[in-house]
DNA sequence: CCTTTTAGTTCCTTCAGTGAACTGTCTCAC
DNA sequence: GTGAGACAGTTCACTGAAGGAACTAAAAGG
């Protein structure tokens, strides 16, 4: 990238949101935060990712302030922000995507409304309440795919 | 990437998703070719993305059944398949966190029911019609943004 | 203290992206 | 027909990012 980050610079959010989360991998750390994720060395075990890539992506997102480093016992974690939790609809589509296309034996995920214990139509609406709930009130387990 | 695209390979829908569109410009491609660009010549321009990268790309989007290569009066077009219309939650989702996140002055385009007028939610609901609108029955013009 | 875990760095190699120039093919006016 | 452009890629040399393994500094824990 001689342009590091730079799709078109200009006046299109797509591209500019994928200025900032299109990176190889950073999506991905993104998931695994959300998903409870918050140390180095768990996120190196988890993706199986380049030390030096995670560095750096981790450096990033917090300079985007879509993680947080937090100070907890001692040790430093990162965190989500209301920013990096809001990425969570990109993620939902992705594995709705992914799920439809790529897996052979539907959802590999399923993912419920805690309040109602209803599971989640793909576009994460809760048929039950009619709502879009946060990801905190969401359970996720392992799905038949 | 000395294996290329794969990210971890196994059970997760979210990284399969990823293998496939999460490639630097394949989104942009995906979204191009939503709003109508058919053309080679047309993503390079748009895009301003270097041929060779392009032609990969296409390729790859071809093999994977996103994209379709149509004769379209002596010339071949690149269409979006069903599959590629799919991604479309994701693009939405993108652009919705771009809107909120990247742009100082709102959404940056406007999203409009065809049938009913109507400006869609976020998450891409007709608020009208209580539907969630395919691509083709949605019309894009400039927002404030 | 001394050992182990954790969080990064550093180094080298390989691969992908970039940009410009080049090639072959199709189209259309004349 | 045929010559001028447009169009769709290909080729090439260069740069920068990713990958993998080994290394280092600091903190935790006994």
């Amino acid at each position: 990238m001689a342009l590091p980050r730079e799709y078109e610079g200009q006046a299109c959010s797509i591209a500019k949101a994928l200025e900032i989360v299109g990176e190889r991998w950073t999506l991905l750390i993104v998931r695994d935060a959300a998903y409870g994720v918050r140390r180095f060395s768990d996120f190196v075990t988890h993706l199986d990712i380049p030390r030096r890539v995670l560095t750096e992506r981790l450096k990033f997102l917090v300079e985007q302030g879509i993680l947080e480093k937090q100070p907890a016992g001692g040790r430093e974690e990162y965190v989500l922000t209301g920013k990096g939790l809001a990425l969570f609809p990109v993620i939902r589509a992705l594995a709705a995507w992914g799920d439809e296309y790529t897996s052979p034996s539907g959802q590999r995920r399923i993912i419920r409304h805690v309040a109602c214990g209803t599971i989640l139509e793909r576009t994460g609406r809760c048929p039950e309440c009619d709502v879009y709930p946060p990801v905190g009130d969401l359970e996720s387990t392992p799905g038949p795919g």
